[in-house]
RNA sequence: GUGGAUGUAGCUCAGCUGGUUAGAGCGCUGGAUUGUGGUUCCAGAGGUCGCCGGUUCGAGUCCGGUCUUCCACCCCA
């Protein structure tokens, strides 16, 4: 019987042994920054209640869930018209009480108000699980992938904020990729459109403006005029949008652009504030820049925004994430502000598989390998392996006794860096040679000797 | 969700207006070298041409469907 190839669903990956190396580098690193920060790690269900997770990100976010059929006898009670309707959407609740997270912050909020009185505030969590949305897969845009987030609930503090982005400055340093912060404030965007007379329309007006890097001035004032727009707003919107020098000066700028709007002087404010105090820093690698037209779709941002993009390769943003006043609301804890950003570990993954920037010591599985002459000698081997292992050095022996070719070859392939060899002339001398597979040389050493040898060598 | 491309050996790709037994490079296996990898030389093994159906005497090649990957929109990590 014929059995169909193999094969994993739509936008999900395989990850081998190589892959698997240099994603634990940047889980490893990432993880690292947080703690060094305070922060401290939960995890949650791949599953949440889907009540949880609709409405959350807005029409499309609903769109993208992935919804988990009820088991036993779902169809019960399921009026039969109602199936070949148009109106999926309606039969998919009738159906399901489960959906896959989409992101890791509105779980975290559901996590905080569910063990508010079990919590000190202010909370600092970090998260890193994969997440999953229903989205037609591209470059870099998959249907299952990791995120990284660290959040802190419960501090309205600028201070927070510039923690964040110390994190996202030494994460990218460490893990050597060049990056660009890009900051923005909900609040100055609310400013910018209550100025101009149309502040029912923000979502539209941002969501516009943020297309202004890959389509153009024109392309986004015409989109203004498509979703209703006036024309005289549309021409005040023009100079705050195409704000140009430092971001003091850009500040300056609006401070009397937006005179008169309470929100939009609170949120050059805090841009402000922000601001001055990274001034005081030094050694920041990361260029942070006041961006106007970064928006970002999310919906429940109310203060600061953030997005990363990387300097040398075109991608999306590889982190990204901002302010949150009322998250928790929406499950029944108020006035509980919070700040966060979340790292995508898989389009940083390709970032730096594309820059080639992963470091070689990585690929590396054991440091050294005993080759096989044969039973005799492979036992009298295993003591030295079993002493090499317990002063940390990693340590292997060919497990076959076949010829010296295939098993220097096998060392090669894995990027062992030495040979250890112990033949029958080694073994009556109490001798080791041991070779340097990165420079060909060879040399033969008293066998107590090895600790020392590799100690100082891999060193 | 809308529109457009793509799929041939493990990988990257050739394959003419449909016509014998589908090719190359790299990789892989073996040998030259029975105690030495990365270079060289020789030999060899790998393919239901994504899948299903149709047109045809004949389909890798044309048509329809489907899946995958990719691109644009949308959105986003």
């Amino acid at each position: 019987m014929a059995s169909a190839k193999p094969s994993i669903p739509k936008g999900t990956r395989d990850f081998s042994p190589i892959e698997m190396a240099k994603r634990n580098h940047i889980f490893d690193t990432i993880k690292s920054v947080f703690k060094t920060y305070g922060y401290q790690p939960i995890e949650t269900p791949a599953m949440e209640t889907l009540s949880t997770l609709l409405g959350k990100y807005g029409d499309e976010g609903d769109r993208l869930l992935f919804k988990i059929l009820n088991s036993g006898d779902f169809t019960k009670g399921i009026d039969p018209s109602s199936i070949s309707s148009d109106n999926a959407n309606a039969l998919s609740t009738q159906i399901c009480e489960k959906g896959l997270r989409y992101d890791l912050t509105v779980p975290f909020a559901r996590f905080v108000v569910q063990y508010r009185n079990g919590i000190t505030f202010p909370f600092k969590r970090y998260q890193i699980q994969p997440v999953w949305r229903a989205d037609r897969p591209q470059k870099g845009r998959y249907r299952e992938f990791y995120q990284c987030d660290v959040d802190v609930i419960g501090s309205n503090s600028l201070l927070n904020e510039v923690e964040l982005i110390l994190i996202i400055d030494e994460v990218f340093r460490k893990l050597g990729v060049n990056n660009t912060i890009k900051l923005n404030n909900r609040k100055i965007l609310s400013g910018m459109v209550q100025v101009v007379g149309e502040a029912e329309r923000l979502i539209d007006i941002t969501v516009a403006i943020d297309k202004i890097d890959k389509i153009g001035i024109e392309a986004v004032n015409r989109e203004f005029a498509e979703k209703g727009v006036s024309q005289k707003a549309i021409g005040q919107l023009q100079p705050i949008i195409l704000l140009q020098g430092t971001n003091n000066e850009k500040l300056d700028l609006l401070t009397t652009a937006l005179a008169t709007s309470e929100v939009g002087l609170a949120g050059i404010e805090e841009m402000r504030s922000i601001f001055k105090n990274l001034e005081s820093i030094e050694g920041l690698t990361t260029t942070v820049e006041l961006d106007l037209s970064l928006a970002r779709g999310l919906n429940y941002y109310t203060g600061s925004i953030f997005e990363v993009k990387a300097n040398d390769m075109a991608m999306g943003s590889i982190c990204g994430g901002g302010r949150y006043d009322d998250l928790t609301g929406i499950f029944g804890l108020k006035d509980m502000s919070g700040v966060g950003v979340s790292f995508g570990a898989d389009r940083i993954y390709d970032v730096m598989e594309h820059l080639n920037i992963f470091p070689e010591s990585l690929l590396a599985s054991s440091q050294v390998m005993f080759a096989n002459f044969g039973e005799k000698e492979a036992v009298y081997c295993l003591p030295i392996l079993h002493k090499l292992r317990s002063l940390g050095v990693s340590a292997e022996l060919y497990p076959d006794s076949v010829k010296m070719k295939k098993q220097f070859n096998y060392a090669h392939k894995k990027n062992i860096q030495f040979v250890a060899i112990v033949g029958e002339s080694e073994m009556q001398k109490g001798e080791i040679s041991i070779k340097n597979m990165s420079t060909g040389e060879q040399e033969t050493i008293n066998k107590q000797d090895i600790q020392n040898f590799l100690q100082r060598e891999l060193s």
